[in-house]
DNA sequence: TACTAATCGAGACGGTACGTCCAGTCTTGGG
DNA sequence: CCCAAGACTGGACGTACCGTCTCGATTAGTA
């Protein structure tokens, strides 16, 4: 984004931005050239070079921008359940194109540093998020005072979302309510005793 | 694999998977291009082209070569620290160029279905190895009897390999053992209560 | 010209050839590019870039292949006729699509020493030639013994050829012989004087 | 030219007429692009369609604007050095940066209406020059009464512009002299035989 | 002297072609 | 029949310019 923005045209930036979601939804992430950008968006390439060091930072763009459309979390007053709801809301949303986008960021955020820094971005904010729930929940009492927050997402989300990128096996609520349950000790408080022996 | 194996050269053969090798740890997922391999391996690239499907295809068949060498698990007695063991072994072994080729092969997995199948297989191997430690010490009564030991699998090394891959912080050998400390009471058989309070 | 001719495919280099010539006839030099002559010979742009430096190199090499058919000088006898004759045959066919190639040319040698080079090597011919037939003239007694032969070459084409590549007149037969007729008394034998006084 | 005139930057006219021979002169015809003038002059590049069909459109005005500077013809009284002398001057001109920019507008000619134009109307001139040179010393006796001029300027100056045009040999004075030593008995009036023999 | 309309600089825009790189196929000659 | 070598068609790359356009900011001529 190196020069002034004041000139830049906005009817372009979101054409091209709109051009790249179709076309990696429809044909994939590899079909989406920045030639084929260009076409479909009706836009010259050097308007995309212009702006956009690589075509994983068009869809960044677009995925930061549909942010306030993301998926939050509820609140019932059952974290766990709350947690499960969420993952579970996520990963209908990757069954949609959404899911084919998200994959070619993440394929790109292996080769290339501005994708990298731009899924890291969004993934902070994913974290921040479930973070500000989760110490929501520590207050009501009904998670653990000492965990570190940020390990606590770490464990709920890396085993679903793992999962999910490597196909290791099938995504469903099942699966992630099943996480979830597996996780509860590790996260709840842990009832006192109340009687000796057994 | 389409043609006869009974007439394949098995110098070309390795010539070409460590020519992949080389050149991705070298220069990266990017630059290992197949004409790059055919020329630094001293193979025509019709050869290539006869025996795999794409370069992550290669890559993948020395990944799976190589598994004998791969990082297995300890037994000491102590499942919790064998795998926080095994687990920073990995981290360990990730940091070297073996990390850039599974983060290409990662890559790749995301957007085709040759590499995606192989890095399936791979994991299926690393899951089967992990959870036959998993079954040793369940038999042994360190771990719950009710657990699902593939889900268990996904628990420890999920939030390991994707804070890994998507790089949301560094993963020192700290971060594997806080991971493994937070999960012990879902993993753990809970200690009887031998006094009201503890 | 750079690799080994051996490998080369005759086939592309005749299509090449021939699509950079039409495309030159039907829609003048500027428009044969490089794209569009490998689009209408049905060739990769490599191809061509393989084997010449520049579109000109292309027409020249198809203009020297040509030179068989080239416009050679007829000998009746009488060389300032025959002169004029080869003359206005060059005119002639420059009249034709040649003209817009050899214009093409010409601008392109006043930019680029390759095709300079080409257009030169091209002209050297036609000189020896136009010498040759003024060589035999020159033993026939029909011009004058001491001239120097090429610098008559300039003398005949010079004016002709000039005047048709920057336009200053149109260039018509009757042109061309007014330029042959105006050289005679510098080219032909003086007559001797018989009588003394006027 | 089509905007009136009266509101015109003459500031901007001269420094992108500059800026065009300036570029000219040191990178070539080819380099001389609208971009470039544009930067270089300081003016933005409508400024330079407004008022110009091309590039060689500038460098033409240059030219013309030049021609009080040109090289004119001496009246030392015998045409034939006269005519030598001015096209020894005019070559020696072309040798300097200003061959380069006449190759160019040459070039230009063989593909641009425009610039054949212009290209026409500056020769015109000399052409007029050289004929008014040569008219005066028709009416001196020195060349024959029948000739028709501007044929006499196609003769003289075709070889020799020819010549260094297409580089078929290096035009040095001896060659000028040459070529009007040559074009004598073409020219002058042919002197009486006063004698038999001679 | 203020108004106002055209020109100015700057540079983004939709395009076209550039010359390069690589994919995947095909051809040639050698073992 | 496989191999090394590498030319082939094809397509995308990222760049350079083209000629058009839209922006304030001058800057002339007019009121």
């Amino acid at each position: 984004m190196s020069p002034e923005q004041s000139r830049r045209s906005e009817k372009a930036r979101q054409a091209i931005i709109e051009a790249a979601f179709a076309i990696c939804a429809e044909l994939g992430f590899t079909a989406t050239t920045i030639e084929a950008v260009a076409a479909r968006a009706g836009v010259g390439k050097a308007t995309i070079y212009r702006w956009w060091p690589s075509k994983a930072a068009i869809l960044l763009e677009g995925v930061e921008a549909r942010r306030d459309a993301a998926v939050g979390y509820p609140d019932t007053g059952d974290v766990m359940a709350d947690l499960a709801t969420q993952a579970a809301n996520v990963m209908q949303l990757f069954d949609s194109e959404f899911g084919t986008i998200w994959r070619g960021l993440v394929a790109a955020a292996q080769t290339e540093d501005v994708a990298a820094e731009g899924v890291r971005r969004i993934l902070r904010d994913s974290i921040d998020e479930c973070v500000a729930r989760l110490a929501k929940a520590r207050d009501e009492g009904q998670i653990r005072r000492d965990l570190d927050l940020e390990l606590v997402v770490a464990l709920v989300h890396g085993p679903i979302h793992q999962t999910w990128l490597l196909g290791t096996r099938p995504v469903h609520p099942a699966f992630v309510r099943a996480v979830l349950q597996a996780l509860k000790p590790s996260l709840q408080t842990p009832p006192a005793c109340h009687e000796a022996g057994t």
